[in-house]
DNA sequence: ATGAAAGCGCTAACAC
DNA sequence: GTGTTAGCGCTTTCAT
């Protein structure tokens, strides 16, 4: 395993018998060349495979290539499909992408920003579920452009990819109201903070209010994103007979935790409970029934926010801070028509 | 939001009254300083913020600190758990991840490992289920240190963490048989190339014949890795009436497929017809019963692979290349007790 | 113990 | 159109 010291532009500058500003301006394309030279330093570089050092020309040119990407978890499927879209995109643009993992605890978040920054990054883009104020005034402080991926943006003024989480909840308590159920429990996923679950409960109430019906405090419960966290609300809510004919849990494996806690007591789905979900992630089509939810463009939103990120590192100016993408319900067989 | 030109190294030679030489030496205690100049020059970093540079640095000692991470999907669970493990240990040793996705195509790897070694890491992490012999040379070539997480390795001379696929299959077989079945199909997930499969069917095979009972070629199938894959495996099997009281797939997900088969047809798991998978993903604890799987240390596998890696990159010599870890099997409600 | 100076590989004025 | 030169921010001889 021999490391040969790669060849760099003074090598084939003087192997094509030209000045080193010359090999520069025909790699970069920067400046007109005559044919003929051109030709012969494009000849040398594939003969010595020569690949300029990014390293070099980032020092001078301050443009690293790179983006950092920041994730609460890089085992969550919504952060991983996120990261699928970020990462196709930015090799598009001849980006590359720094990773780093914070487990949602700011300190890391911080310690991440510094060494991302300290590597120039160019831009952050940061996956997060709920954003902490210092946070954003120290990617602020450093300008480095920035755009979160949230479900939500509390009322900071950053861009921010998103959907329209009250909308979306309101749709989906609709569609389940459109098909004759009545007794619709909420089990609204909780961070840290309110404000995101707020929203969702906003939606909920609205939907089922404009339909003419009574809110039941009841069956609005306050629930992990978790399978087990599901399981749990599920099955105490159900054994403790309250009126319930459907189930929306605002994520797919609460959703999916929930289904379960109906079959161990007993329950038909979606004959005796229909039950929804929230994301749509590879889970919902792998449990039976297959599960109707809220399918969210994951792999868009981080394509999105890339592309906002490459925009502003380019000068140019964005028109809407805060983007919301379209969601749809997908309308499997977890829902019953009454 | 205003871009201020960083802090360099002259400035804080300059506000601390020093040479640069010396600020180097104190920001990497490379040589000694006196205490009174040291404490003087740190004072200046703290108040200044200043941060070296790694571009600069790299630049000169030749080490970006940089480690290349490749995998064949960010969503796929697999790849997701080993990441974590990756990018955990690597950030202790100040090592930052390049990440690269590559939907197992060789093309893409080989792009990728281009782009990678411009951005001159340090280290390649290679996550792949199949190795192709061209990738395996170019590597090679480049003279970068490498690390494999491949479930086979076929017969190249590399570096690679894995689990013993044969023996893991043997074990889970076994397991199987102690537990009194007799008629063990098994779902063989199959890549591009039939190695790693072929390692798997021969410790299945070692096992029922070890136990004096006979191999039967109508339960072993071919099968794909997906849910949809166990599904329809499972679905034709049992339609055309074969004897089976146990189902083993070498993944979680085609095991879940088998699973919901069995259910769609009436059969009871465990009662029935038990269910073993491979992995221990996320998947295993969310469906009913819990599926009893072959547990492997993901989070591990790219643990070590990085610690290899730094090794190698220091010039440690390592003794073996190839690792084996231990797997262990997760039993949960899957298995009946003939 | 400290400073001066060279140089890592490259881009971008600035000359010609 | 091409070459010369000055840096980018840092580490590392080599003097002193």
């Amino acid at each position: 395993m021999v490391v040969k010291r790669p060849t760099t532009i003074k090598d084939v500058a003087k192997k094509a018998g030209v000045s080193i500003s010359t090999v520069s301006r025909v790699i970069n394309d920067s400046k007109p060349v005559t044919n003929e030279v051109k030709q012969r330093v494009l000849d040398v570089i594939k003969e010595t495979g020569y690949v300029p050092n990014p390293l070099a020309r980032s020092l001078v040119t301050k443009r690293s290539q790179l983006i950092g990407v920041i994730v609460p978890e890089v085992t969550d499927t919504f952060s991983a499909e996120v990261l699928n879209g970020i990462e196709e995109i930015s090799k598009m643009y001849d980006y590359d992408i720094l990773l780093a993992n914070t487990y949602s605890e700011k300190d890391i978040e911080i310690k991440n920003i510094n060494i991302l920054r300290a590597k120039q990054v160019e831009g952050i883009v940061m996956i997060s579920w709920d954003i902490d104020k210092d946070v954003v005034d120290m990617l602020e402080d450093s300008g480095i452009p920035a755009v979160y991926i949230s479900k939500t943006t509390r009322d900071y003024d950053i861009y921010n990819v998103s959907i329209n989480n009250k909308s979306a909840v309101k749709d989906m308590t609709n569609f389940l109201l459109d098909r004759g159920h009545k007794n619709i429990a909420l089990l609204n996923t909780t961070y840290q903070i309110s404000n995101l679950a707020d929203e969702r409960l906003t939606g909920y109430k609205e939907a089922i209010v404009e339909k003419g019906l009574e809110i039941n405090v009841d069956i609005i419960k306050s629930c992990g994103p978790s399978f087990d966290d599901g399981y749990m609300t599920v099955k105490d809510m159900l054994e403790s007979k309250v009126d319930v004919d459907a189930i929306f849990a605002t994520s797919d494996e609460a959703a999916i935790g929930a289904m379960n806690a109906c079959f161990d007591l007993g329950y038909k789905i979606p004959e005796d409970i229909s039950v929804v979900g929230f994301y749509d992630t590879k889970f919902s089509k792998m449990c039976r029934p297959k599960l109707t939810t809220v399918k969210q463009p994951l792999y868009d939103m981080g394509a999105v926010a890339i592309r906002m990120i490459i925009k502003m590192i380019k000068g140019i100016e964005i028109d809407e801070k805060k983007v919301e993408l379209p969601y749809t319900i997908s309308d499997r067989d977890s829902v019953a028509r009454m």
